[in-house]
DNA sequence: GTGAAAGCGCTAACAA
DNA sequence: TTGTTAGCGCTTTCAC
């Protein structure tokens, strides 16, 4: 392991010399920069983080916090953010916060103020006023994904407009009979996203003067949950819904692959649709509405680069509502001319 | 942002016995330790990182570098080492490994030399002896998952044996027609885990005397990669196979799919036998061969914790073969008496 | 355009 | 048991 010493000594150059030509900072001349970068290649020299870091304040490495990381949705984001910040040349670490709350204080109050990250990225976290002031106070840019967060620029898909765009299309094919299969009510994800989905739909039938009685069922986010879910719900014949909104498309999945298996005809005697744009959404023929969480990811390591290269008072802290857009497929493709009702009562 | 000077004013005592009070290293008496600690809590006071590892060279920070993120089996690793990492007190940092070479080289070369990390795992990369002469040149210790590594200890189940596990119990089923459908050949992973499984399979058809002519099909590890083999193997009644062993669970799955799409009944005309012990394969009832990739991750940073804290020349460099277990589920439930053929000719 | 020197915050000898 | 001292490897004024 050369030092820069080393590295100077072979150029024949002074230490401060060797890095500034490394660096890229300060003037040097075309010659001594040559011969420097030869030096520390011959070397096979590398700048120590930590010595950097403990001048200059910061450690090129940029924190992530997210609550899964085996969901599609979450791994898509994850894969995006990497990506981008490897190209930027950030290193990335990443914390995986569970619903223990004595985890997430000691990552915040410890992990995270180590200064050993010069930004974090919180994805589906909502942080709280305390954690955000925290982080600020050490001058540590933050950007959101998934939810707002006051005071720091966010990006997210409006969940209660999206809720709604979905359901909106089932009734427009001439559905009544519409359920919710989504998250739990009580086991929320930090932006209350299950709740917001929940509203969205609510409000599209309330628009379109529909009630429904039984119009919610919880199931975990996977295609095992939705498939439990499905069962469930679609076992009576009677009561069963002739249209379901999931929570997202894992649980479209698990609702279609129960229907299959009840012999319910998709999409004469079930419409689904669900949410996200899962590459599994072609293979089943869902409908889904659209988002792209690996160009979040991107996204959102821009905004924060942007905060750590350019002039560093220019907080942005607006929330950007990314667009979604309905992809149609099979599973909705029947239209109902009259309103159909299973019900035999 | 206080620094340990200032907990060492407020304590009344010096930086150093502030240090080892704080850091548990060297003889503190209770009295000073309650002291120190009591002003560190009052100031906020975290150690800085960068300045501790300058001088000690450790950073508390594993390097992690994975060919994907958003496959089960990746993921669930992934959520192993890191639920390890951070209950010991470890920093995980992430890379993503794609088949860029230039990419590759640049981690190597540049991210992970930068003595940012104390040690690197590195899941279903094969690192070539020079990656492995590098890091352990640096000192770094070095766990494998997914494959031997010569000279370095790892972790894997032994694919070979497995993929004869699996075709073994679909040859005792009473199948002759079998295929496999897994990993491209050219397409390799690493650790040519799709030779591997492919020479398991063959391996136990040749044991058993059976020839099958067209006994591979290539598919993308995942639901729909699957899903796309089996529509294009099960099409045609008069060749397709009785029986399928898959290379993953995820193909497996989209085999079942395509299978109840094209109306072949499960296990009676079609059985089907996967791989990794994917939670979807209690929703598809799909028999498969399980290994656990988070207990493989919680393994491996056993291993390098091993490495890290204890005797500095005690480098235990074997490969550990991590057992497989069959579990049986209704996918191959039909027992054929007699060999099936639904070959006409 | 280049070098000398100071110091980032911490730990680890070594003395006391 | 505690304090003093000397760096860890680098960047960055500030002279030259």
């Amino acid at each position: 392991m050369s030092i820069l010493a080393d590295v100077a000594r072979i150029a024949g150059v002074s230490k401060s010399t060797a890095s500034r030509a490394l660096s890229g900072r300060g003037y040097v001349s075309e010659d001594t920069r040559v011969k420097v970068e030869r030096a520390a290649a011959e070397l096979g020299y590398v700048v120590s983080t930590a010595a950097a870091s403990l001048v200059t304040g910061r450690t090129r490495n940029v924190g992530v916090v997210i609550p899964y990381i085996n969901r599609w949705y979450f791994g898509e984001v994850l894969e995006g953010i990497e990506a981008s910040l490897i190209q930027a040349g950030y290193d990335l670490t990443l914390y995986r916060l569970s619903s223990d709350a004595d985890l997430r204080r000691r990552v915040f109050d410890y992990f995270l103020v180590r200064k050993r990250v010069d930004a974090v990225i919180s994805v589906a976290i909502a942080l709280s006023p305390n954690e955000v002031h925290m982080l600020q106070a050490l001058g540590k840019p933050l950007v959101g994904i998934g939810g707002l967060i006051p005071g720091i620029p966010s990006l997210s898909i409006d969940d209660v407009e999206t809720a709604r765009l979905a359901t909106e299309h089932l009734i427009s094919l001439g559905h009544r009979r519409i359920m919710h299969v989504g998250g739990d009510q009580h086991e929320q994800m930090d932006f209350r996203v299950h709740s917001q989905r929940y509203i969205g739909f609510q409000r599209a039938l309330t628009d379109a003067g529909i009630t429904v009685e039984d119009d919610f069922r919880d199931a975990e986010f996977s295609i095992q949950g939705g498939h439990a879910a499905g069962l469930a719900v679609l076992g009576d014949p009677r009561t069963r819904p002739t249209a379901i909104f999931a929570g997202c498309d894992e649980i479209a999945i698990g609702i279609m692959v129960a229907a299959r298996q009840l012999g319910i005809a998709i999409p004469h005697e079930l419409s689904v649709i669900g949410i996200d744009g899962h590459p599994l959404a072609e293979t089943f023929g869902l409908t889904t509405v659209v988002q792209h969480p690996g160009d979040q990811g991107a996204r959102a390591v821009e905004l924060l680069l942007g905060q750590l290269d350019a002039t560093p008072e220019a907080p942005p802290s607006e929330h950007i509502v990314l667009p979604t857009t309905l992809s149609v497929r099979t599973s909705t493709a029947a239209r109902r001319e009259t309103p159909v009702t299973t019900a035999s009562a």
